[in-house]
This record gives C-alpha cells, sequence and structure tokens, in this order.
DNA sequence: GTCTATATGTCGATAGAC
DNA sequence: GTCTATCGACATATAGAC
C-alpha cells in the first residue's frame, strides 16, 4: 500500500540524515521531492526536531520488526547475526548511507537535548539485542569468542558504522572485508 | 611558540569539523572564536572549500609526524600500534571528538568534487602505514591474527572511527572495551 | 591583515486563505 | 491538508577603506 504523506516525509528525512547528516536537509528538499509546499511538511513536523523524532521512532520500528521476524523464522545464531547485519548491508546498497548512529553521532552535539535519550535508546536496545545473541550462540558452541559477550557486542557495533563510512572513502571493498572478518572472528 | 592566525583558523575549523562536523560551523564561529570579523577569516581561506583544505593538510601532516616520531622511538611493534591508536584517545579526551574520516564520510557527498581525493589520500595513508605494521609485527611473532594484513588493518581503522561516535552515544566506557579487544585480539 | 558594510541566498518557522 | 506569502536569523562571500 502507498506510504501517507506523514510516512513519505519520514522516510526522506531518515534518507537525507543517512546519506548527508542532519544538518545538511531542509524542508524544502523534502517538499520537492513530494511535490508539495515547504509549509505542508511543517503541517506534520512543525519543528525538525519532531521530524528527527519521527525518524528515530521508524528507526526503533524497523528494528523491533527485524527481531521479531528473527524470533519466528532463523533457526540458528548465524542466520539471527545475519539479519542484524543485513541492515547494515541495505545501508550500503542504498547509495551508500551511513547508519543511522553514524550520522547523528557527528551531529549529537547540535540536535536538542531531549532526543539524544531516544537515540540512546535506540542503540542500546541494538547493542542489548546482540550481546545476549552472542551469548546465547556461545553457550551453545556455535560462537567462539573471548571477553564478555557485551564487549565483543560493541566491537561489532562500531565496526559496522565504521565500515560503512570508510567504504565511502576508500571504496565498498572495505565494507566486505571488514564484515567477514567480524563473522570469522565468531566461529573460528 | 604561538600560533599565526591562518594556523589558529585551521586548528579552530579542524575542531569544530570533529566536534559537530562540517555543515555546522560558520566563518563567524571562528571569527568571534578569534576575536576577529568575518572578512578577516576569508582573507586567509577565501571559500570554505579552502578552509576544508586547510584541515586536511594540517591532518596529513600530523600523521606524517606520527610515522617520523614512531620510526625513531618506538622499540616494538606494539609501541607504534599504541602511537597509531593514541590518534583515537586524543580525539576521545578533546570534549569527544570524532575522528575526521568518521565526520567527514557523513558530509562527504555535501563536500566539493575536489576535495574527496584529499581525504581518501589521508585515509590511504593511515591504513597504508597501519598495513605495514601490522604485517611486519606477525612476521616477527609479536602479533597474530588471521587473514591479509590490510584487511585487519581496515577492521582497526573502522572500529576506532565506530569507537569514538558509540562513546558519544552510549558512553566512554564503549572506546575502552573496543579499544581493548581490538589489542587483544592481536596478542593472544 | 583587519575593518565596515553589504550583497545574495537559504534556512526554519508561522499566519491566514482555501 | 495544502497553499501563498512572508518574517527574522544566519550562512557564504565580496568590495573597498584603513
Amino acid at each position: 500500500m502507498p506510504l501517507s504523506t506523514r510516512e513519505s516525509i519520514i522516510a526522506l528525512a531518515e534518507n537525507h540524515i543517512q546519506q548527508n547528516g542532519y544538518n545538511a536537509f531542509s524542508y524544502y528538499d523534502i517538499a520537492v521531492q513530494l511535490g508539495i509546499k515547504n509549509a505542508a511538511v511543517h503541517y506534520h513536523f512543525p519543528k525538525k526536531k519532531d521530524l528527527l523524532k519521527g525518524v528515530l521512532d521508524k528507526s526503533e520500528q524497523h528494528f523491533q520488526n527485524m527481531v521479531e521476524l528473527s524470533k519466528h523464522n532463523d533457526i540458528n545464531y548465524m542466520d539471527k547475526l545475519n539479519r542484524f547485519l543485513k541492515i547494515y548491508d541495505d545501508n550500503l546498497n542504498r547509495q551508500n548511507r551511513v547508519c543511522l548512529m553514524g550520522a547523528l553521532a557527528t551531529d549529537l552535539f547540535t540536535l536538542p537535548d531531549h532526543l539524544r535519550p531516544a537515540l540512546n535508546q535506540l542503540v542500546e536496545a541494538m547493542k542489548n539485542w546482540l550481546t545476549q545473541i552472542l551469548e546465547e550462540a556461545r553457550n551453545a558452541g556455535e560462537f567462539k569468542f573471548d571477553g564478555v559477550a557485551s564487549d565483543r557486542a560493541a566491537l561489532i557495533c562500531s565496526s559496522m558504522a565504521g565500515a560503512l563510512q570508510l567504504a565511502r572513502v576508500l571504496g565498498n571493498k572495505e565494507y566486505e572485508v571488514i564484515k567477514s572478518q567480524l563473522i570469522k572472528d565468531l566461529i573460528k
């Protein structure tokens, strides 16, 4: 089914943020893409921070959808990990978007204060889910790694975020070699 | 010795870029910090892209200084690696700056085309130097890792970039656990 | 090398008609 | 829900005096 205007605005804003950052797109950019006017976008999201909140909420929802899908369909832990990593793959394949955490981390100190908890919560949720998968997979003998699982989860999150950025600067091959090393390090 | 106006401008611009990104600071910001006027900054760097070029050149020079220092003073490969990682430590300790690659990667598509090669060259130089250190250290039996050295270098660069960003969102402890895992994975 | 002054553009945001 | 019209703030950038 087609997206509502509100949903379309969020999708476009998300794209702009992950393409160029929060401070490099305008209401006008989105209005042109939708064939409407500046003021119509403000009707749906009065302030730019409202729009950012919409993007964060959508991203949280998207992540939770991934979690549910994984619960019902993935038969082993590598499936679950791959479903998580697919979030980054999809960003790479959509014109080299960086991940939302990576894009907003740089802009963080320019954002309204009360939006930082929303980003924190999203990233924490992702890291916690990954931690649990890693821990269970190690207990099941499917993954192997040293140290506590939450540290390994942090390493994977930061590496994947950095991989999308390095891919922009040095080429997409960097992304693949980083990702494959992270996986190899879990199964060797 | 004191910095020239030109050098001060570059230092402030670098700081702004690594704090908030390329699109979130203005000539006015820098002018105020130096106690001069907008137009005086434009005298030294007519266009904003000229200023960015100055920042990239300074960063390249800073990296080459590190390389020279390492050549003459570091007696083993862990010393060399730590000197490299200190670049990231210093960013963390300077009000949670992200690294230059991380900051500019998000802004990349908003930058003048002809500046991308300069960033590419800087990052390539860093990765190549690290590759060589890793390779030599493995041959010398000081480091241990699987795969080709350039892939491991890419992983370390991306992880450290991401670590500075994750530290902003989740707290500085994330940086430490990521860094220490990278080191442990080389010596175990 | 720094100043005043200004040109020109874009941004986020709002009032009020339809 | 979208429009026209507009405001004030701020951006990059330049001309010309000192």
